[in-house]
DNA sequence: GTTTTGTGGTCAAACGTTTGCCCAACCCTT
DNA sequence: AAGGGTTGGGCAAACGTTTGACCACAAAAC
């Protein structure tokens, strides 16, 4: 059973006084004696008093907790943007109310509600993939509650966000990849659906743009084929290819086996690149040349954002495009610069 | 700034009854004519009426929210128990407040404090690698708050608990390389101050014994040890192995490197399993035999013995050593039965 | 016609804080 | 001695619920 807690009103009758009198000894609010601050101080201490939390939120208005939404927690990607969020609203008291939506637009739906229900000062969000319609992201903004989304953003609703610019991402890696000398560079593609595969696809063209490099089409293969390494396989025995921008390092992975069954060499005769730097990259061989995205930071400055809005609710939105940063490994050649 | 909710006495005034008979039409307290009741029951839906739960844990001193802390949130595996968590408290309409602690005694300590802070209805909790002293758990019970632990336990404080088998896992491992034909099979440990690594090599030892191979301390390799790559290779040229059983999968995957290094086939001439079962396991070449230790399972567990707690404060102590299973791909042969 | 039983509802306390307002006592000016 | 300012502290409302105690009224039982 859980044990009564001392509250401001047990030492407000041991020192005979009136509780307004212990919270302002405790609060500093001012209007109190130094001895009898000095007594309540000591009283509460000895006695080991915390304040409570839920009925100071009651009468503030205001719960010092802040609503998460993932669609997965199993995902390393959002494991590293959850720690960057915990890591600033750690340091200055917020706590951390989470739920997923398991991508799931119903869950999504439902974890919105939870959250506003629970009066949290502010919600952090990652939308599922599939969001045609945003009446419940409306709803939160006109409960008056601050939103900043994270990863994935909604053009229908003005809310702050952070982004990783994938854009960027892309053309980093493949234009490190021309520049190693690589000019025929295969590009496995991510799903249709989001918004990432089309930017990313989009980073690749640039690139080859700036370089002066054709852009051929028979070089660009889907990722959710099943027959993947398979095509890569016989594309690769008839045509000369020195180059992969996989869309994830997953589909680098699978790249590179399909490479070392053909022993082809990684990187001197085919260079690969993935995306999103997994921490498997350092542990396969070769070691895989990735595009981090920075999700800590992405987690981070979102929360940052967050507290802005919580602090100053008519403060402008804001919005970060996250740059990213290629990290070489042994699965690339070295630029020639 | 945030917009005033609707609360029961608004619904009451509109109605020109009192809040009680309010909040026992909505809540089914009986004592109101069926009238009534569906005339605020249609309000409340009207005007978008949710309760308000700070309001409530105030009088019911329980806040349907349980504290969660984990050592790292950038580890597959505390992915998993988390996802195993929230599956079961989401259901029961529990929230979920996430600390972490870094892995850092003062950090767990810290976050202890806050979840008591925040008046949650129970703990569930791992607790961090280097733990001597447990006064903080102490408080925690003394508090009448439940706790349950998850992943490590320590003897001194009683408590309800889900760990991992770890002995049987080794030994399932092991075990089972014995029964493809290996006899000379290497064990590379892990970290000393834990448990589990002590647990895993005993595994290890008795599988030995149960097909009565002799141990050999020299196939005994540290985990943590920088020159372990050239440790192994050295002693695989000098030596007959045909067997590696690794405390975790990215040991295994360095032992992979060697092994592919020098030419031996995988699982033909040394087969190999890992420990985790991470996700990479299926992308590396060979995909990797392993333990998975259900994660997902060991938070549903916990989760369902603290709410047992919850609900039953009185309730026996409940314990779970969760059975590993070995999941065998290309890096080991097939058994011979 | 009086007592019981039941129904539908109000009142008020309680949960633990915070905070605006009031008041008494003291000290300092004139 | 009267007025004014300051200091220390009490009172009570408020936040949004729940819940035990009570009460009025009507219908049923004696």
């Amino acid at each position: 059973m859980k044990k009564k807690r001392v509250s401001i009103t047990d030492i407000a009758k041991a020192l005979n006084v009136t509780p307004s009198t212990v919270s302002r000894a405790l609060n500093g609010g001012g209007k109190v004696s130094e001895k009898k601050k000095q007594q309540i101080q000591a009283l509460a201490k000895e006695l080991g008093y915390r304040p409570n939390p839920i009925a100071r939120s009651l009468v503030e208005n205001k719960t010092q907790t802040i609503g998460l939404i993932i669609p997965e927690f199993t995902h390393h990607f959002y494991s590293r943007v959850l720690a960057g969020i915990e890591s600033v609203t750690s340091k200055v008291g917020y706590q951390l109310l989470i739920c997923t939506s398991n991508e799931k637009k119903r869950q999504e739906i439902k974890s919105f509600q939870t959250l506003l229900d629970a009066r949290v000062d502010g919600i952090l969000a990652t939308i599922c993939k599939k969001n045609d319609e945003f009446g419940h992201l409306q709803e939160v903004l006109e409960s008056g509650t601050p939103l900043v989304l994270m990863d994935r953003i909604c053009e229908e609703i003005e809310t702050s966000y952070v982004i990783s610019d994938d854009f960027e991402g892309a053309f980093q890696a493949v234009d490190f990849l021309l520049q190693t000398g690589c000019t025929q560079i295969i590009h496995i593609k991510g799903p249709k659906v989001l918004s990432t595969s089309f930017n990313r696809f989009m980073g690749y063209k640039e690139a080859l743009r700036k370089h002066q490099i054709p852009y051929n089409k028979e070089l660009i293969f889907e990722g959710n084929d099943p027959e993947l390494p398979d095509k890569i396989r016989a594309y690769i025995k008839a045509n000369p290819v020195d180059g992969i921008f996989a869309y994830s390092d997953y589909l680098a992975f699978e790249a590179v086996n399909v490479l070392r069954n053909e022993g082809i060499s990684i990187p001197d005769q085919v260079a690969i690149v993935g995306y999103a730097d997994e921490p498997i990259s350092t542990y396969v061989t070769p070691q895989l040349t990735s595009v981090n995205q920075r999700p800590f930071d992405m987690g981070s400055i979102a929360a940052g954002f967050l507290l802005n809005q919580i602090q100053a609710p008519n403060s402008p939105l804001e919005f970060k495009s996250l740059k990213t940063e290629l990290v070489t490994r042994s699965s690339t050649k070295k630029t020639t610069s």
